[in-house]
DNA sequence: TCTTGCTCCTCTAGCCGCTAGAGCATGTAG
DNA sequence: CTACATGCTCTAGCGGCTAGAGGAGCAAGA
């Protein structure tokens, strides 16, 4: 019996890419650094992704999406790995981009404001009398804060 | 001697620096890539900079802290340069950056929530029923573009 | 069989907006 | 005069990919 080709047994990275929606040289990025295990390979020395190695790269890119950065990732992967630990780590992770999140959102608020003040008060003339010049050239405090 | 250091000369790139909230090695590459003018050398080669370098220091910066790229700063420098024009390019620019701004913080409340979720509901036992990694691990749709 | 045309391979270099460091010259205070 | 800060140029590195060269593998059609 040659069950040995089931249909999701394992795919070329072209169909790893179109499945996780992570793209073909990225896939081989994150082999490079590490991110992914190295997958089995045919004779002809292609990549040959299995259902781990799919989910993890799912796993990867929603963590991407959620704006983890690599480092954050290996963690979270790691942690994965060891379904016996505290998920403290996660937990902490998590809360940390959460704060990062709230924080750059804050930021972009400030930023719409100022952007949407520049705009409105522009009354699109010359630039002589432009808000959007003028409000960028309006000196700025700075000492403390970049 | 007391030599005043008059205010309206020129300063070298440190003052620049501290003046302007510009770091000094950003200094030199805005120069670099040619987004600050070459400014006048004392005779023993340093940089000295005028109140017109500065205000176009100042204006980079707070562009940059509005997040516009290197680009944009220029087209902005070069309207500003020429105040007889028409600001509808400036314009432009900022009603383009203000679109981009719109979006990531649409991003990023998603990511709020998300990662709120994640969190809330997160026992914060062992890994094994931890719902952040649950979260990230969880197959998420790409193909039509989230 | 050959050929077309896709996928895949490795490798290197480039992107942005800086930042860090080496190795040296200059300026200034004590 | 000596220390030390500040300046100079130059090169290389960061993260997280992305692009391209130059070649090999492989399935299907003529």
């Amino acid at each position: 019996m040659e069950r040995e080709k089931a249909p999701e047994t394992a795919v070329p990275i072209g169909d790893a890419a179109r499945l996780s929606g992570v793209k073909v040289p990225t896939i081989r990025y994150y082999e490079q650094i590490g991110l992914l295990p190295a997958p089995a390979r045919t004779e002809g020395n292609r990549r040959l992704y299995a259902g781990t190695d799919l989910r993890r790269l799912a796993f990867i890119r929603h963590a991407r999406e959620l704006g983890f950065d690599v480092d954050a990732i290996r963690t979270l992967l790691s942690l994965q790995d060891r379904p016996e630990q505290s998920c403290a780590s996660a937990d902490a992770i998590a809360r940390a981009r959460l704060a990062e999140v709230r924080q750059r959102m804050a930021k972009l608020k400030a930023l719409e404001d100022e952007l949407t003040r520049m705009i409105d008060e522009c009354a699109c003339g010359r630039v002589a009398e432009c808000r959007v010049i003028e409000t960028l050239a309006e000196p700025h405090r700075h000492g403390a804060l970049a």
